[in-house]
DNA sequence: GGTAAGCCTGTACCTGGGTACCGGATGCAA
DNA sequence: TTGCATCCGGTACCCAGGTACAGGCTTACC
């Protein structure tokens, strides 16, 4: 009785209920306690769990990524290695705002009609950086 | 004679020759002609767009995206839809900046030591806004 | 206490983006 | 013309991230 069963933390976080159980086995979700039926059942902040994941998937983020992350978070004095992760991450995130901003650079050109294609444009001094973008990546990212 | 042979194009692009014909088979590339005996010839600037592909793909467009920019693109007169298409991926890069930018705040939080776990921070004043991404999604983004 | 909705485990399947292997044909150079 | 590297098509497999289904048990409510 006292806690969230899968259909609701399912509905009200907008995953799938079999999710839920995917994410226990991935380690992202801690094994929840059952009825004595064996019903799982939720503590309410799953639901804030479940967005935090969602956003750092959207993100890029893989569910191994999240689970380190998760994890390096929930430990008692986890400051060292959880700064590190934390800087690795803000480099990555750093690459990532710079390609976006330079292809997004890209379409706003298009847009503005000066050019016709992405791959064959007939403009002149036509930049498309998309050519050059991530040429600069410092190898060992993940495609 | 005439024309870069799958091996070169795998190697100067940096994938793997089964790729190339699988971006063939997904419409990325278009059929090379063929020699005699059936081998493909590959035009020089095969290169080039393969390396368009691949960053499209480093910023999270799907080959199916991709495919479609290109076809897009490569049209006599696309301006309107190309256009449209255009308008389209800044707004979805905007948000995805704007996402970046939020959990960038986060982990540099972290990093200051201000906090000493992603979800469970007992440090007073904590923003966390880690939880609060994404929730200002406009629907229908996909996972 | 009957019954429908909901949940259980286990296993199989799906999509996206590739990769690997096979047996056979080609390209090219000595 | 022989021989080795390369390429061919076809099929099967891989990983990530889920999703579906079957057959059975639990919960909740009347």
């Amino acid at each position: 009785m006292d806690g969230l069963r899968t259909g609701e933390v399912a509905e009200q976080a907008g995953v799938n209920i079999q999710t839920l159980r995917y994410y226990e086995r991935r380690g992202l979700l801690a094994e929840p306690v059952r009825s004595n039926g064996g019903h799982r059942l939720y503590p309410a902040d799953t639901i804030a769990l479940l967005n935090v994941i969602k956003a750092a998937q959207r993100l890029g983020f893989t569910l191994d990524e999240v689970a380190e992350l998760l994890d390096a978070g929930g430990r008692r004095h986890p400051s060292a290695d959880l700064r590190q992760r934390a800087l690795d991450k803000i480099a990555e995130i750093d690459r990532k705002i710079a390609d976006l901003t330079a292809i997004r650079g890209t379409l706003t050109e298009v847009v503005d009609a000066r050019c016709d294609s992405l791959t064959n444009c007939t403009c002149t001094d036509c930049p498309i950086p998309y050519l050059t973008i991530g040429t600069t990546r410092p190898d060992g990212e993940p495609a």
